[in-house]
DNA sequence: ACAATTTTAGATATAGTATAACATATCAAT
DNA sequence: ATTGATATGTTATACTATATCTAAAATTGT
């Protein structure tokens, strides 16, 4: 497995094995904490799974009604709430869209490179980012809590330099 | 002037300046660059700077209509475009709301500082942030284009450590 | 100065994102 | 079984942003 791969995993790739370890992370996560991953909140965070690009929440809305159930805006975005909460799910917040994380386990500070033209999403935790950005601040005399990254361009499959 | 008064200007500082230097280079980039600095435009932008607070459109919108005017928030919206597109004011994305750029004359990439406690937001121009973030997108084989760091915290002012 | 062209602004409608408030149902523990 | 806490259903509404068509104003070329 390359580096690359390790980020953007490639159309090719067995996305049915990343869902599948999303779901068993989010229950063993839930059941150490005692949170409960109801039907509805797993079933979210599978429809979020459905790829690795972000999904908004009016089109989870739209997965889950498409047979005719009336779920209202507030299930999709309470349910994304729980998710957010626990870790399991990101928010970009430059594309007001939701990403499954894919390593929820231990609380982390994330940058996200955002793809323009397949709409993928790789995170990456890199000290350096988080450093220089602490240092930056420092400078300011700012006292950094919730560092927003998220980087648009061009992903390993769609550049073409 | 200390390092920290020119990242946050402190609730004493002469706000009135900062408004005046801001129109004053809006006019003169505006002029160089022949794009048009309408009466309508001019006014966004002094609203956008009544603080160095970010702004929401509606809230921009709604001074703009305070005296009985009927702006449509479309007029608002092509303005801040104009106003985005020559680098006089910034997006907040994770607040969906505009701050003025102090440094618009030349393009250039930016940090945002976000005060959680009294709002106000502070620009900074870091490059080793700049250059981590290139770094670590390369390792996942990343083309960077428009990175967006916005980092929520507390201010010099509002900190109490 | 005039017409032609382009840019800006007005006006109306609608799309897209998110939360408030209150009622009902389910779960967990006694 | 009762209670208390959590989760979900339901309706309404607030907030953010854009599309589209029309009219006015500025710019350009003659």
């Amino acid at each position: 497995m390359s580096a690359t791969r390790k980020h953007f995993p490639g159309p090719a790739h067995d996305h049915r094995a990343c869902v599948e370890d999303a779901l068993k992370q989010a229950e063993a996560i839930c059941r150490k904490r005692g949170a409960r991953l109801t039907a509805l909140r797993r079933r979210v965070l599978e429809i979020i799974w459905e790829s690795h690009a972000p999904l908004g929440a009016y089109d989870a809305l739209d997965r889950m009604n498409a047979r005719g159930e009336r779920n209202a805006p507030a299930t999709v975005y309470r349910a994304l709430d729980f998710l957010l909460k626990h870790g399991l799910v990101h928010r970009i917040e430059s594309l007001n869209a939701f990403v499954g994380c894919s390593t929820p386990a231990d609380a982390h500070e994330a940058q996200f490179l955002i793809c323009r033209d397949c709409g993928s999403v790789a995170e990456t935790r890199n000290e350096q980012i988080g450093e220089a950005i602490k240092a930056g601040a420092a400078q300011a005399g700012f006292q950094v809590e919730t560092p927003v990254v998220e980087i648009s361009g061009r992903c390993p499959e769609c550049r073409h330099d």
